[in-house]
Formats: C-alpha cells, sequence, structure tokens
DNA sequence: TAGATTGTTAATCGATTAACAATC
DNA sequence: TAGATTGTTAATCGATTAACAATC
C-alpha cells in the first residue's frame, strides 16, 4: 500500500486547490507556487506543500508549478479524469435543485436520473433528466453501472432509500437528509448538513458576543 | 473566558446529537445514556461525555440523562433558544431550494427574504418569502437586525455579495458558491461545498479499488 | 450493597506548523 | 553564484480514546 492514511481534511483542500488552480488556468497563468495557492485558498504554503507530499513530487524547487500540470495530477488523484455517473433520489425543492446543478457537469459529474414517489413528478424532465419512480432505481443503477447516489428526500424515508441503493449495487452515497443513516461498511458515506452548518454559525455567533 | 478552545468538531457533533435527542423525545423516551447517544449518531460513548463536559455536567452518574433536559442544554449551547433571521442571494434553483426548506424552520431559522439581480424572479414569492431586488438587502439587514446570509448565487457574484452582506453589517455567511470567498475577522463563515463533497467520495471509491 | 454510568484525567493518536537541506 | 521555492523531517499542537474514580 503505497498510501500512509491520508487525512481526509487533504483530500477536501486537494478539491479546493484543483478549483483555484482552474481559475488560474483560465486567466492564463501558467505557473504558481504553494505561496500563491495557499493565498487563493486561505491556507498555508506548508500545508499545500505537505498535501501535495502525500502523494508525489508535482513541482520544481525554485521554480513552483506548472498549473496545468499540477491541476492535472490533482485531477487524476481525486479520480476526476473519468466521467462519474450520479443518481438522485428525491425530486422536491433540493432534489430538483441539484439535478439542474451546473456545477456538477464541471468536475465530470452526470446526473442520469432522478427519482421519486410522487405520481404528480414522475415522467417529466429536469433540465433534460427524466423523474422515475422508485421501483425503478436497481435497474437504472445496475444498467448503468451507476457508482454515486445522492439522497435528498424527507429524514423519515432517508434509510429506506440508502437501504435501495446499497442493495442496487451503489458506491458511495451523498446524504443531503439530515438524520444519520447508516450503510454497510464497503459503501462510502458523507453527510451534508445544512441545519448543522448553519448551527454551528449560530455557536460562534454566541460565542463573540460573549467574549 | 470559561472556554478552554473547543473543537469545531464537537460543536459539529453536539448539533447531531441534538437532533438524535429530538428523535428520541418524539418516540416519548425519557432518560438515555451516552452509550445510546453514540449509537444513535454512530460515534463512541466516551466522545459523546467529553463533548458536553465542555459546557457542564448534564447527567446523572449510574442513571444517565434526562432527554428533554440534555436537549434543552444543548440547544441553549448551539444558540437555538431564540429564533434567527435569515437571508438568502440568489433565486436560483439552489436558493430557491434553501428558501423553501422546512428544516430551517423546526430548528428556530426563519428565511425573512430572498435576493436576485433577475427582474422576471423578483416580486414573485417562494412559500410565502419575497423575492426582492439585490439592491435592498442592506435595508432589510439593518431594519430587521438580520445576523446570517446564506450565498447562492454563481461562483463569479460571490465575493460580491460577500461584500454587501458585510457591509450591511452580516454577522455570518453561509456560503454555496464553490469558490473560496473572504470576509473581515468578526464575520463567521462557513461554505457548504457540494462538488468537494462528491470529490471526497470519488477518491474514496478509487482508492479502494485500489486496495 | 451491587450494578450502572457519569465526569475527568492520562495516554495515544493524528494533523499542522516550522525549519531547513536540496536544488532549480 | 544568489535567490527562490520545493520536498521532507522534526517539533508542536490538538483531538480522540481508554481507563477509572466518583457516585447514583
Amino acid at each position: 500500500m503505497r498510501n500512509p492514511k491520508i487525512p481526509e481534511a487533504t483530500i477536501i483542500r486537494l478539491s479546493v486547490y484543483s478549483r483555484f488552480l482552474t481559475q488560474l488556468e483560465n486567466k492564463g497563468v501558467t505557473n504558481t507556487s504553494s505561496g500563491q495557492i495557499a493565498e487563493g485558498v486561505g491556507g498555508s504554503s506548508a500545508q499545500v506543500r505537505k498535501d501535495l507530499a502525500y502523494f508525489g513530487e508535482f513541482g520544481t524547487r525554485g521554480v513552483g508549478y506548472n498549473v496545468k500540470d499540477l491541476n492535472q495530477n490533482i485531477i487524476k488523484i481525486l479520480g476526476l479524469s473519468k466521467r462519474w455517473k450520479v443518481v438522485i433520489v428525491g425530486a422536491g425543492n433540493l432534489g430538483s435543485a441539484l439535478t439542474q446543478y451546473k456545477g456538477f457537469k464541471e468536475r465530470s459529474f452526470d446526473v442520469i436520473g432522478v427519482f421519486d414517489i410522487d405520481p404528480t413528478r414522475i415522467g417529466s424532465t429536469l433540465n433534460g433528466v427524466s423523474i422515475y419512480p422508485v421501483s425503478k432505481i436497481e435497474d437504472m443503477i445496475k444498467e448503468n453501472g451507476v457508482e454515486i447516489g445522492i439522497i435528498a428526500v424527507p429524514a423519515d424515508f432517508a434509510q429506506e432509500v440508502a437501504d435501495i441503493l446499497v442493495k442496487s449495487g451503489i458506491k458511495a452515497i451523498l446524504n443531503f437528509a439530515p438524520v444519520v443513516i447508516s450503510v454497510p461498511r464497503g459503501v462510502e458515506l458523507r453527510n451534508v448538513d445544512l441545519t448543522v452548518n448553519l448551527e454551528v454559525l449560530t455557536y460562534n455567533i454566541e460565542m463573540q458576543k460573549g467574549e
């Protein structure tokens, strides 16, 4: 294993570095440094170099990094040099917004189907993506080799949906429902928790006042 | 300062504990233990006790915790015993979904206005919340003492919107735009990064394959 | 009392930061 | 060569885990 326990925080930062490098590329910048990247993403240059060092040597001492090269390397590390098929379960407000979110396509994610239980929604399309009944999830995943599922249903149904996704062979789940769900080992799970994020803010606001 | 550097991870977990305790309350459960909470949220009992210990003694040795009491204490810690006014900037798909998101109200957040630059959107309402022109942000924040702003505009406009919010006296910002924005010290900032979350998943999927 | 479970301390683990030799 | 910046090691810092005395 050439992988000595890489912090998750490092992976998150690599993703942010990559986005920043893409910005530089678009501006026509060809060369950069750990200092410039750090400034662009709000970190330290030592941390940028450390994060990159887990995966190899991408720069030139005394010179810095080639923007395009480095970005391609990070994209490769993150697994984004291929396109990923994604299904979204829940075609409510949030599910619909996510389905139509342009940022996913730019970063190599293709939403190929949305699923709902509401018969009035089924059959219509969102930005060219069809809404199917939940009963079709398994076929869709198996026939297309879908590896990522997004859960955007109310909390009460989230575990049930997770179970369907797992049974269908999904590899990873991004959960937006405000509830803790459990999946077997081997299935990756991340939670995007909208209220938790706001609550960290309110805690911090109150702390400031109290100081 | 009776606040010896509390890890942000602790605050995030407290928010999740609180949600779990609310579930228990709704089921009519009156008493619980650090072990039960840990099981419910996928952590360890030692960590639950440690997290709570930063703020006081909420349990009884040999007995456990009173569900309602503990939840109220955590809610107080997080600053949620009052209601918070929130404005959302951006009435596109994501901003609209967030405006109509029911989970916020349940956790003491009231969205009192949405702002956009698109004249065709301005004047209509989303779930009873009016869409105003961006030029009205400052008045709205100042007149209502709004403390939290949510950014749901494209990346290119995010910094500009952040500047407006800051200038209007906002205390905290939740940023959904996929770009690093900067705010002065004293303004809290958190980022909810949709693509970064997917990219951590793809990295992990690829890692598993490689092992 | 015996059993259970907290609150807290100490030990461990892991991540970040600082420093600097290597080298372009 | 002198200046710049990387890659890497060692030092520091912080968070988690384990253990257990306190006590209901």
